[in-house]
DNA sequence: TGGTGTTTAGG
DNA sequence: CTAAACACC
């Protein structure tokens, strides 16, 4: 038996990769990645600097992964769509296999192979710890409150199995086969900068920061986990993007090493919105252009440019939020807590569409991820599926104090309040004038005063989503009646 | 996994 | 006077 692996960009590993282990165990093995001359092209690229710098490294780890066992990563350029049942029919494969891609993209696109493929197409569960489409409430239906997903997803979390160990030795390539191959580019030949900031892609170093989550962060990831100003994170996120881990890797692990604590409990609780995320997405594909709650739709957003650039930019005169903003463009990379700030601040006080935010963080995440970014900055604004309520709006001084008591992750990022005592650096527009003048701080000029004052914002922002809800409350109702 | 203005218990 | 409790957005 001849079997394709093809690997597509959310499973670059060689450990727990059920569909490569199988392939080995029945004969002949061919692992192939496609390479999109679209995707891969510098000005492309340079739209997703982050995430392709990951994925590049990721890649080239899987290829010397797989040579050093004895097999190859075949790395073909064209369209999927097309190589995938050209190279099957070609190479005379017996069947093709691959995880399952959950997300929209990747289900139109396996949907098209398919079709066009004359062999079996096997697609493993994987990319989720549950297979989306699986839990449902009793009445049948897609779970639209966490709680009830998470309790239904425990009662069945048990039945997960062991990862698979990474292969020791693969088959050779089969003998006879040729293509023409090109070699996975690198940034430099993609017209990238480098950036040293990112984390590094590949299993290898993926392993190395999940030992090192387990060994320190994990243990009281309930307590560190929100703080800005330490390291409590898992920061595993672009490894379960790019599945240099796969989740039941993490999710085992950190069973294993921490049990039933609290810390594990938080910790695993997060990939259970995860799993949540994928799960709703599975059943709203439209939910990556539209809201989950359909009196969303239509809200007024405004389109106030200057406010959206100092957004992007990080100079909205608000600490913690010009942070987050610097940390997305510096590292690819956000703390959760920066994330919700951020996402509240753009929608609520700057009143900016949260697709816009989306956006602008699927640009520059390393660890971008349709799924969880949507419904994260879904759940931010209001509309997602068991959402916050949108009355809630952060305050950006009081979720600084709050969460960077000491003012070093504003420190770490907008470096010219690095002087600013802890008192006043969520708020340096209320510092007295010796205070700025001893940090080496003035107004305007070394940094901005608030683009907007939050309490109006906030105001503004309760006041037009409550009549436009109520509106759109009324419409829906005479629209039944 | 909020914030704010107001009320109330307690010093 | 402060802080907890509460109602409301």
């Amino acid at each position: 038996m001849r079997t394709l692996v093809w690997y597509r960009g959310k499973d670059l590993r060689i450990a727990d990769h059920a569909p490569l282990r199988d392939a080995a165990a029945g004969g002949e093995v061919i692992a192939l990645f496609v390479l999109d001359p679209y995707f891969f092209a510098p000005e492309r690229a340079r739209e997703l600097p982050h995430r392709m710098q990951v994925l590049l490294d990721s890649l080239r780890a899987l290829e010397a992964n797989l040579a050093q066992r004895g097999s190859r990563l075949w790395v073909i350029a064209g369209k999927s769509t097309e190589v995938v049942p050209r190279l099957a029919a070609r190479w005379k494969v017996d069947r093709v296999v691959a995880h399952r891609w959950v997300e929209p993209f990747g289900r139109e696109r396996d949907r098209r192979v398919r079709e066009a493929l004359r062999v079996r197409f096997e697609l493993y569960e994987g990319e989720t710890l549950v297979p989306p489409g699986t839990l449902r409430t009793g009445a049948g239906k897609p779970y639209s409150v966490f709680t009830a997903f998470a309790r239904a997803f425990a009662a069945t979390a048990s039945e997960l199995g062991k990862p698979l160990a990474a292969p020791k030795v693969l088959p050779p390539p089969p003998e006879g086969i040729s293509a023409k191959t090109v070699a996975i580019p690198t940034c430099e030949s993609l017209g990238i900068a480098p950036n040293g900031n990112l984390v590094q892609g590949g299993e290898r170093a993926a392993r190395a920061r999940l030992k090192h989550f387990l060994e320190g962060p994990a243990r009281e990831y309930d307590v560190g986990r929100d703080q800005l100003d330490r390291a409590g994170t898992s920061r595993l996120s672009a490894d379960i993007k790019f599945g240099t881990l796969s989740i039941r890797t993490v999710w085992t692990e950190v069973q294993r090493a921490l049990g039933r604590s609290k810390a594990a409990k938080s910790f695993l609780n997060e990939l259970v919105w995860r799993e949540f995320a994928y799960s709703t997405l599975w059943d709203r594909p439209e939910l990556l252009t539209k809201p989950f709650r359909p009196e969303f739709e239509g809200f007024p957003w405004g389109c106030d440019e200057a406010l959206w650039s100092a957004w992007v930019s990080g100079t909205t005169g608000y600490p913690v939020v010009d942070a987050s903003a610097r940390q997305l463009l510096g590292e690819g990379f956000v703390h959760n807590r920066a994330r919700m700030i951020s996402a509240s601040f753009l929608t609520k006080d700057l009143l900016i569409d949260y697709r816009r935010g989306e956006a602008h963080y699927m640009k520059y995440l390393a660890d971008g991820d349709w799924a969880n970014n949507n419904a994260g900055w879904q759940w931010c604004a209001g509309c997602g599926c068991d959402a916050q309520p949108y009355f809630r709006v952060f305050n950006p001084v009081s979720q600084g104090e709050k969460f960077d008591p000491n003012g070093d992750y504003v420190r770490r990022w907008v470096p010219e309040l690095a002087r600013m005592p802890a008192k006043f650096i969520h708020r340096p527009w209320e510092a007295p004038d010796a205070v700025l003048r001893a940090a080496g701080v003035r107004l305007d000029r070394d940094y901005p005063r608030p683009v907007v004052q939050h309490a109006g914002a906030r105001n503004r922002f309760l006041a037009l989503a409550q009549e436009h809800l109520a509106a759109t409350k009324r419409a829906t109702r005479d629209d039944r009646g």
